[in-house]
DNA sequence: GTCTATAGGCAGATAGAC
DNA sequence: GTCTATCTGCCTATAGAC
């Protein structure tokens, strides 16, 4: 029970008694999807915390290391709830839902996707960012790729073009109505360009 | 001669003679869009232009005054850049693409759309700075949103859904696709993209 | 693991000479 | 308009006591 884990959205447990690197990853992650890489301090964490800034380092030597840990450990978590996704659905168009869902999470708390944020920041991130965020992106797109090919064989999906390149085309467009809604504080916003997402991805006979 | 403006970029004159605010303004406004509002500084500006960092609060008072006017101009320059695909072109199919080509060339200069970035910054931004980038999106919205429906009414665009959500939507494309592009450094990732998009709004009449 | 103390640098900003 | 000089504060980071 305490190990239950809500797959769907991408929060942590904050059940209060984490280990205090879990803690100061969860503040840390919060702090860069709302302000940037550049935007938040060891000082934000810390005092946020409850503890000095010393401390942080000997968890995380680093900014760099600290961003780093925070993208690898939002990978597992989006790679989980992607799993999670595979267990609970099995219609394509179902799948796509569900995955423009957690983006709509994120937004729903005033954040940006961490690596979408992190994709602004991307030319002051150090080297070892610089890869993670790539490969997150990579990551989602191969399984959209599969999604979209299941969807096609199965008649439930219409996909133009080459399916890598929608699959690109989903995340380039999740992202940027992330992007563009969270200055609005309008969650209406993202759910209308996810729907017509969708929407432009089902199959001609299945449409309303 | 000295005058002419190339509008489909929305890069400067840099005939080198232009006065001290404009230059300021120049190098400011290339190291937001690819570094973030939080990622250069008064001392990065001054010592690539040359001058002290006084100088250059002679020009601006702060970093919230500079920030503004950076937004201020390049609305006016969008503008003009628009006014000028109204001239040059008559179909709607031509001016999106010609639309979709300003942002391209942003991103051939590894920059992010400066509003774009500044959305990713939004929420470390003052007060005057977030309302001037919610302007330009709905400035550029407003836009699309008749181009559209001249589109439809010539029977060379099919717009599913509101006209305005379906501009809100052109524009959220296009950021995320410079947004996930610009770590691949990769323009023809974001040409797909676009080009993806210019053909879901084609009239089917007229597809390939 | 967390603290105090401190280093060393850079940030945005101002005063006043020229 | 641009400079030098300076202020104040925050930043990342480290040393060493507890």
């Amino acid at each position: 029970m305490a190990k239950s884990r809500a797959a769907s959205s991408l929060a942590s447990r904050q059940t209060g008694d984490a280990d205090t690197a879990s803690q100061i990853l969860d503040i840390a992650e919060r702090l860069v999807q709302r302000r940037g890489f550049n935007g938040f301090s060891y000082a934000d964490v810390a005092s946020e915390l409850g503890v000095t800034r010393a401390s942080l380092h000997y968890h995380f030597p680093g900014k760099a290391e600290l961003g780093l840990a925070l993208i690898e450990r939002y990978a597992i978590r989006f790679a989980e709830a992607l799993e999670t996704i595979d267990e609970q659905h099995t219609a394509a168009p179902a799948k796509l839902e569900a995955y423009a869902g957690i983006y709509a999470g994120v937004l729903r708390d005033r954040r940006m996707c961490l690596c979408g944020m992190l994709a602004a920041d991307y030319e002051t991130l150090p080297e070892p960012m610089r890869a993670a965020v790539v490969r997150f992106f990579d990551d989602n797109e191969a399984w959209l790729t599969g999604v979209l090919q299941d969807g096609e064989r199965d008649g439930l999906l219409a996909v133009e073009g080459a399916g890598r390149q929608a699959a690109q085309a989903i995340v380039s467009r999740l992202e940027g109505a992330l992007l563009v809604a969270r200055p609005y504080g309008d969650v209406g916003r993202f759910e209308a360009a996810a729907a017509r997402l969708l929407s432009s991805l089902a199959h001609p006979a299945s449409r309303a």
